[in-house]
RNA sequence: GCGGACGUGGCGAAAUUGGUAGACGCACGGGACUUAAAAUCCCCUGGCUGAAAAGCCGUGCGGGUUCGAGUCCCGCCGUCCGCACCA
């Protein structure tokens, strides 16, 4: 009699024994092949929920079955434990935010514990531990010396809620991308890294990535955004000049006015003596930055008076507008305007009504005269452009660059969008800048002996500001060059530091350096990276340039830190929700809702909900479902098995009651085939072959994360052991079995592999051995087709001969018939697969 | 606006290089076992016509290439994602 799989039982005992064997621990030392499996770690909020339940199955699955294909693995977890949300919990709880992330990390190990991760907890940190952030202090002064770091007073991004800096990258549609405010521009001094003297590098590197997805090195593509083109000056006719940025120099014939932004310093002086202008300057810094107004947002402009004079025409007057649409922070913050071939310079032409030339042919149309109000940037050839008639674009560029750099008034540029990184944020619970500023001396790094410099414990968050700065002691220091009066930097480094080097130290972690070159290079680049697609910029771009710029000063020879790297899709659940007052949604959560047909029903009141659309998991629309009931119900197994299943992994995944009981009668159907072995006599050779197709398919499925292709093939061995009279061949599948799902569902893998009489651990044990020779069938089915419809199929041995398969598809009964006596014009023999048969 | 991805049954999805569309799972329906239920097992399930055999249609829409198109080409429509007054 069979007996019941105890998923709670199994589940405890094998976790145990994993923990207490270390089982998953990396040994550096192994002369076995490396790899290193990594998922993006998580923040400690204090609970899993299912988005790292899936991601970290996932990466479970593929490191366990490396393991199992004898290699030695490193898959660490750790933890991204500075940032808001420690010090928010602070201000609302007083708790000490250390305290809190803390505990939340010793709940949420427990957690990925229980659902069974082969994680090598050796290795586990926080990044708010000092021995961490002391080193990366370290390596912060590292970049200093090497002059990757500096200071400078500037226009900054401002949330007013958070009360800190943001970077370009933080800052989404105007707000801040964690407290959604509407982010202000400040003046503050910031600590700045030189992201931008690796932009080239960070772009041609994405072409080495040949295991990213395309969408992440575009998204990275664009965001570095490399526009190439020519930086000149205009002679203004107040005795200056201005410098504008082009990527069209070859429309140069086509200018008619010259535009600078409100902040150019030109507008500013001009500011400084006319009100007009400095009002007209405010208006423009007024206007919005979100998608919408600034589709809406009409083109303002303000005519200075002064006049640019056209360098290859010294007669030819340009008239320098003050503009709205111009950026003072891309490029130089001026530009001159080309109407006939660029939709903004002809929308602001048309509304001063300045002259629109045509410069490039459009079809037929050469002609100066420009009509419409639709700019032309497509291709063609240069006229009424003196010395540039005839050129191609590009050649037409290329000729104005040479003559601006030979007779001295321009030069071909390289303009980036990318801004270098500012991390400084005024909070207290990140990583201290390890740097002391002095009257006399200026800013001082702080003596590597005096590292970390640690975070004082009694601090308060009953106002809001920066904690460190209201210290009573703490930045009170003696300057470590002269011993004078200091003052300790009380800006700590953005999280997004924390999160660009953590994979180093989990390959190697020494006490008393960040980490050894030599053993952290065994193991990088991480083999297989997996996490979110919103990570597509932020920290993917942040950590490539911390590993080159590592790599400049010496201390890592690797250029790019993510080999392969794969976003995961998204967890969904339904939403239900009932209209209250002014529109508002009121959500409802799960099992607050009873479902019958398409209509949901409250289970407190009974009254009508409706049914939502599925979407990510949220707080804020209550459509979250929490793992830890669920493992406690189904088994960590269960749960594994459904975050695998159906959907593929890149796409979302919808979290569905059906889903998960799937999965769990699926665990039960693989213990009743491991606990009913029973050895017997006899071969069944179709169900070898289909074993043997299992073990080949699964690995293959499993290296290119495909586990709901896995999944189906091995639903499909399943269905047929089941069917299969007893034999040898039924009794060797169903061992080879256990080790197949091995990596997706260990716990129950283990108990049966135990069962079976096996001493050591399943997950030590090797991947199955296939036999090349049962992965081909040696019957086929042949598809008969006439006039490229399917009217009959073959069963033939493979390999039969074209002829043989004609032969036999003509003299087949139904194809007799749909002939009908007619001979065909034609046959198409595809060996091995089928027949068409032209009639 | 620019860039990208995607569109296949009631649902999640499979489908080497262009070669039998819908594997596998979920849900639905029917049946077996049971005093009954649960659990389990078996069968059916793209649409239309048909008692059946079988036939016709079918991968967002319209064209095209091909012996043959879910897959390739052209043009639309829709959904989602990223960026955004980037000169």
């Amino acid at each position: 009699m069979a007996s019941r799989f105890n998923a709670l039982k199994a589940d405890a005992a094998w976790q145990a024994i994993w923990e207490e064997r270390r089982t998953f621990a990396a040994r550096d030392d192994s002369p076995r092949p490396k790899s290193y499996v990594l998922e993006m770690f998580p923040y400690p909020s204090g609970k899993i929920h299912m988005g790292h339940v899936r991601n970290y199955t996932m990466g479970d699955v593929l490191a366990r079955f490396r393991r199992m294909k004898g290699m030695e693995v490193l898959h660490p977890m750790g933890w991204d434990a500075f940032g808001m949300p420690a010090e928010n919990a602070a201000m609302e709880k007083g708790v000490h935010p250390g305290a809190w992330t803390y505990q939340n990390i010793d709940a949420m190990r427990a957690q990925l514990k229980r659902i069974g991760f082969g994680l090598d907890w050796t290795r586990e940190f926080a990044t708010c531990d000092p021995e961490y952030y002391g080193q990366e202090q370290a390596l912060f002064l590292d970049m200093v010396e090497a002059g990757l770091v500096y200071r400078k007073e500037s226009a900054v991004n401002w949330d007013p809620v958070d009360m800190t800096v943001l970077a370009n990258e933080q800052v989404i549609d105007g707000k801040g991308w964690r407290s959604g405010a509407t982010v202000e521009r400040r003046k503050l001094s910031q600590w700045f890294l030189k992201i931008t003297d690796f932009a080239d590098e960070l772009l041609d590197g994405l072409g080495e990535l040949k295991h990213w997805p395309d969408k992440v090195k575009l998204m990275q593509e664009n965001w570095i955004g490399k526009s190439q083109g020519l930086q000149f000056r205009f002679s203004v006719s107040d005795g200056g000049s201005v410098e504008v940025f082009t990527t069209r120099p070859d429309t140069i014939f086509g200018a008619s006015f010259v535009a600078i932004a409100a902040d150019h310093p030109l507008a500013l002086r001009l500011a400084a003596d006319n009100p007009e202008v400095a009002a007209f300057a405010e208006k423009c810094r007024a206007g919005g930055t979100s998608a919408a107004e600034i589709e809406t947002q009409e083109k303002l402009g303000y005519n200075t008076g002064l006049t640019a004079t056209h360098p290859f025409d010294p007669d030819w007057q340009l008239p320098v507008y003050i503009a709205n649409f111009v950026l003072m922070d891309y490029g130089v913050g001026a530009v001159f305007g080309v109407p006939a071939h660029d939709q903004r310079d002809l929308d602001f032409a048309r509304k001063y009504d300045l002259p629109v030339k045509r410069v490039v042919s459009e079809g037929d149309a050469v002609a100066p005269e420009f009509t419409g109000d639709e700019a032309y940037t497509g291709p063609g050839k240069l006229v009424n452009s003196q010395f540039l008639d005839g050129l191609e674009i590009a050649d037409a560029k290329r000729a104005v660059i040479e003559r601006a750099e030979s007779e001295g008034w321009g030069k071909g540029t390289t303009v980036w969008r990318l801004r270098d990184w500012g991390v400084s944020r005024q909070r207290y619970w990140g990583t201290p800048i390890p740097i002391i500023h002095c009257g006399t001396c200026g800013a001082v790094p702080v003596p590597r002996d005096q590292l970390p410099v640690k975070l004082p414990e009694d601090v308060s968050f009953d106002v809001p500001g920066n904690p460190l700065d209201r210290h009573p002691t703490w930045k009170h220091v003696p300057c470590p060059k002269c011993g004078g009066e200091a003052r300790r930097e009380t800006d700590t480094l953005d999280t997004f530091v924390d999160s660009s080097w953590y994979f180093i130290r989990f390959a190697s972690q020494p006490g008393d350096t960040p980490f050894d070159k030599r053993i952290a290079e065994q193991w990088l680049p991480v083999n297989q990276y997996i996490g979110g697609v919103e990570h597509a910029i932020l920290h993917l771009l942040y950590a490539r340039f911390w590993t080159r710029a590592l790599r400049e000063m010496g201390k890592l020879d690797i250029a790019e830190p993510f080999a392969g790297l794969f976003t995961q899709g998204m967890v969904t659940h339904e939403t239900y929700y009932r209209e209250g007052d002014e529109g508002r949604r009121i959500w409802f959560a799960p099992d607050e809702v009873r479902i019958s047909g398409e209509q949901g029903i409250a289970i407190t009141d009974g009254s009508p909900i409706t049914v939502g659309r599925v979407e990510k998991m949220s707080k804020s629309k209550k459509n979250t479902v929490d793992p830890g009931p669920i493992v406690e119900q189904y088994g960590a197994d269960a749960v594994r098995w459904f975050m695998l299943s159906d959907s593929p992994p890149e796409r979302d995944l919808e979290w569905s009651e059906s889903g998960i009981e799937g999965a769990w009668r699926f665990i039960q159907r693989l213990w009743r085939l491991f606990d009913g072995l029973a050895d017997a006599d006899g071969e069944d050779k179709a169900l070898d072959r289909k074993l043997h197709q299992t073990i080949a398919g699964v690995a293959d499925d499993i290296e290119a994360l495909s586990f709901n292709k896995a999944v189906a093939k091995l639903y499909e061995l399943v269905n047929a052991i089941e069917k299969a009279k007893p034999s040898a061949s039924r009794a060797a599948a169903i061992r080879a079995l256990v080790r197949i799902v091995a990596p997706m569902a260990p716990h129950i893998a283990e108990e049966a592999w135990a069962a079976m009489g096996n001493s050591a651990l399943i997950a030590d044990a090797e991947w199955p051995e296939v036999d090349p020779a049962l992965l081909v069938e040696d019957e086929v089915t042949i598809a008969v087709q006439v006039n490229g419809k399917l009217r009959d199929t073959l069963i033939m041995a493979k390999g039969t001969a074209k002829d043989e398969v004609e032969a036999a598809a003509l003299s087949a009964d139904k194809i007799v018939q749909w002939l009908d006596g007619a001979s065909p014009k034609k046959v198409i023999v595809v060996p091995d697969r089928l027949v068409n048969i032209v009639a």
